[in-house]
RNA sequence: CGAGUCUCCCAGGUGAUCGCGGGCUACCUGCCGACGCUUCCGCAUCGCGGUCGCCGAGGCGGUGGUCCGAGGAAAGUCCGAACUCCACAGGGCAAGGUGCUGGGUAACUCCCAGGGGGCGCGAGCCCACGGAAAGUGCAACAGAGAGCAGACCGCCAGCGGGCGAUCGGGGCGUGAGCCUCGGGCGCAGCGGGCAAGGGUGAAACGGUGCGGUAAGAGCGCACCAGCGGCGCCGGUGACGGCGUCGGCUCGGUAAACCCCACCUGGAGCAAGACCGCAUAGAGGGGAAGGAGUGUGUCCCGCUCCGCCAUCACCCCGGGGUCGGUCGCAUCGAGGCGUUUCGGUAACGGGCGCCCCAGACAAAUGAUCACCACGGAGCAAUCCGACAGAAUUCGGCUUAUGGGAGGCUCGGCCU
RNA sequence: GCGCCCGUAGCUCAAUUGGAUAGAGCGUUAGCCUCCGGAGCUAAAGGUUACAGGUUCGAUUCCUGUCGGGCGCA
């Protein structure tokens, strides 16, 4: 089964259950950049998940808890056919800065941390 | 122009490139597949079980089309309901809530109109606004006295072998003077009268005037304020107006206990119903019996009464956790518009149109450009309020940008 | 989402049916003591009682609304 060639994150790639975060946190490997974490953790044989979090404590109100969100997942999906279509679970952790911040900054900044993972492939010069 | 006040409205727009959630619909020779038909085999016989295949209701997935997709507060969770479960029999106390009147509403602590009180020059705004002559309690400090008051200073007459000065009479003495009697005055004392004035306090038992008195006092009178009773008038009513009588005055606090009237069972969609899976091993229903104890979604209170269970009998297959489906989102206390309809209004009626987010680590977006509006800046340019549905409605409260109109007050000009 | 509770000195807690000056311990600061420090003794500072209104003559206390913090649930 191929991926269709779209940049769609399809629900067989989300992480959803509250025990998968849990393990993750605990399992993973944590990249560090100025606006946003990434915690990784390599998983062969089974289909990349992604997903995102954005606490009350660390960024504040619901509104812009969303706001954070969807930028982050924004940046992902865009790059979402240069991320393995196996093997990983990311998980990404938004900081307050992540509101505020230019979205060329914001987005090198989840470059850097998903190249860091190896999750990243480079861009194909077609 | 400035200050203020009330009511209403909006919540930037368009395009491009990638996207998200849901409904409906078409397609895929994609997967799963009820019912029915059928091939073969077994049991042993009007059938049952397994199996090869056909048909294909329907479900899942994908692709395309089309429609819809955050708010005025979605917030706080402060009220009121719908809905669901708790054994939907009932009663009493307790507890809690509400508290001027009339209306609106499914209901409300909400809304509208009116009455009363307070604030403001005014437009207007605010009020838990029943009862303190049912009862109990409370009021620090200060002050004489603080709740059927009280007498510190003060005012007043009386009493008498007090003291002091003074006036008058009599007697003695040459005289200065001495003795004695009496009058009023002042000071002090004694036992009384008074509550006007001073002073304390948040609050001290009406105000002004005249009379009255030893001095005073509603002690009496006139007017005024306040309270209460009665009568008449207006109003559905709260209440208002007028008259008359009363004692003259009877204070505050009920967001202190309380009294009166009315209302209220508890929990909450993580309510609750169903399905699947694995694991551990014990629950549920029925009938019968007895009346001792205990128990109950009125819990952290009590009780009458009723019911059920605990022990043995019979039957069924249940419960917790995790996941899924429903609840849950098209038909409602529904929204929008309109109306020579009823009503002062809130609102109700009629008519027309519409179906209007529905997720579950949770959609409603990201980026860029242009335009519009407002603000900052010489300019390039920069900035744009509060804020994100979670079962659903009706309110309240709080946060917050901008606009329109009415009204009020003040200043200037004509 | 729903339900519930709590805010007093820097910290942990008090405060009588509502009564005036809001206390105690630890800590802080200063002094005494000691060669120095600790311990001990003495004294002082430190509070918009979370905030804003209301009731009352008077509010930490009673009522209402905000803000902040915490807890529970299937």
């Amino acid at each position: 089964m191929t991926r269709p060639a779209g940049e769609r994150i399809g629900a067989e790639h989300r992480l959803t259950s509250s025990l998968d975060f849990a393990r993750l946190k605990s399992e993973g490997t944590p990249f560090r950049g100025s606006h946003c974490l990434l915690v990784a953790r390599a998983c062969p044989g089974e289909s990349t998940r992604v997903g995102f979090v954005a606490s009350k404590k660390s960024v504040g109100q619901a509104v812009d808890r969303n706001r954070a969100r969807r930028r982050l997942r924004e940046i992902v999906r865009r790059r979402w056919s240069r991320v393995p279509d196996t093997g990983y679970l990311l998980m990404f952790v938004a900081f307050r800065s992540a509101l505020t911040a230019a979205h060329q900054d914001l987005a090198s900044d989840v470059e850097r941390a998903l190249s860091a993972a190896g999750a990243l492939a480079p861009l194909e010069t077609a």
